[in-house]
DNA sequence: AAATTGTTTGCACGTTGTTGCACGATTACG
DNA sequence: CGTAATCGTGCAACAACGTGCAAACAATTT
């Protein structure tokens, strides 16, 4: 039924994988390698690539389909296309046994499911929702941030959160991002959200900001201070040239 | 009918015994052995592994489910009529404008969407589950209780989770209920679990229990110490009348 | 056209994970 | 109290794994 055409390109044969993924909920190595008329080995890495991705569950002999835990965002669904694309790229730079800080905001929840299992991953949060993002899945500790919780932001926000954040030391930084500006870093719309901000970021070795073409100018209606320099930007890949030469040229590793 | 003569990969049977095990409650290990055609000690192995990541709870010739199940929620719908008619009763206890401490849990969940809106409430709970059924609503104001979140229990538990809820207080107290006793109350499975229950009810007026019909045999399979007496018990309506007078005569309201 | 750079692939190697069996210890049940 | 089923562990065989390396190929530069 599936007559593979006689060019399989690399890439393409990933995509393939993905979709037989998804079809089946699992795929066998070495059916793969005897489909494709590749040796597993091949297989093996384009598993490895997808996995490290976190497109699917790496196992012995194959891979599995990632188990979701998303009954209640289905109208996140709808824009969340280019959010979990920017979500895989930021997932990316997350490396083996990090402590990660994750802000709350829907493109972090996007993150938070993009975030790869078996990592030995410790996320901490001040959002419900990331938190459940990632609670049940294999290789994941999760710290839950205290204190009174924002319906606008869908997170803990206050003098207790705050306080809870500095007791924490992470590796990487992920702030919910409302602007941001090549030269002044990110802005936010409330003063408590800035200082819980500058409080996780001072309390992480690197933050990684994820932008939606709409983040990228900082427009007038931003009314707090911006907080502190980051040091990786991740943008969809048709952002425009110059402006992410701006951000280079600021010391900014820019993504995409 | 799951004629299986492909090829099953480790991982994946044990993702299948996962989903057996939510579905019927119990799994026998010869019966997996016979149907994934593979030796009872591969079984036991996968049982063990399971059990070691607190996924189910190994018995004497098989396993069986855990109260708390993190990952997939399937067998929320099973028993979720009872469950949200109970959670229906216990939320007519709440009283205008109060604060509730909710504790993590499936019964809690049902309990917090069965919630009324736009009473002035505010929900204290370590679980993001909970959080999340309230969050949004009109007339809702929610804490959110820190800590590193078990994912067996789903929500935070620990001592900084027992101290945050000790600077609080509150009307009412909805502790998870694993097994209950009319004589010595509330039993839970683990010693974090205790402390942290206990803590709740003393920093609340009155304690609700929400029983199921199988939480209310306390058996010899749980094994910490027992938290202080409750208020009010709320039961499906079926209950055994000889059990109920028990409770009533231990001076325990009972609603049903 | 030739050289360079980067990617992909298959193979060889040592390492790790999984399986079934044998053995003795433990547990349930009559 | 005794029997039988079940359990945990050590062990050997085997499948799958990751890595380093060289060949093949495409794209780009010189």
């Amino acid at each position: 039924m599936n007559a593979t055409p006689e060019t399989t390109l690399p890439r393409e044969r990933q995509q393939l994988i993905l979709e037989r993924l998804g079809r089946d909920g699992k795929v066998v190595a070495a059916d793969l390698a005897h489909e494709f008329r590749v040796s597993e080995d091949s297989i093996r890495r384009d598993l490895r690539d997808l996995a490290s991705q976190g497109l699917c569950r790496r196992v012995y002999g194959g891979a599995l389909l990632m188990q979701h835990v998303a009954p209640l965002d289905e109208r996140h669904r709808e824009r969340s296309e280019l959010k979990r694309a920017l979500a895989r790229v930021a997932a990316g730079l997350v490396g083996e046994g990090q402590i990660l800080f994750v802000d709350a905001g829907s493109t972090n929840t996007a993150l938070a499911k993009a975030l790869p299992d078996n990592r030995g991953l410790t996320v901490v949060t001040n959002a419900p929702d990331v938190a459940l993002a990632v609670l049940g899945r294999p290789g994941f500790e999760v710290i839950l941030l205290g204190g009174r919780v924002d319906a606008r932001i869908g997170g803990a926000i206050g003098s207790r959160t705050v306080r809870h954040a500095q007791d924490i030391r992470a590796d990487l930084c992920f702030p919910g991002v409302c602007a941001i500006d090549p030269e002044r870093g990110l802005w936010t719309y409330d003063e408590e959200e800035t200082v819980f901000k500058q409080a996780i970021i001072e309390a992480s070795g690197e933050t990684v900001a994820i932008a939606t073409p709409d983040k990228l100018v900082a427009s007038a209606t931003h009314h707090t201070a911006p907080v502190t320099a980051i040091a990786h930007l991740v943008v969809s890949a048709d952002t425009d040239a110059a402006v992410v030469a701006r951000y280079r040229a600021a010391g900014v590793a820019v993504h995409m």
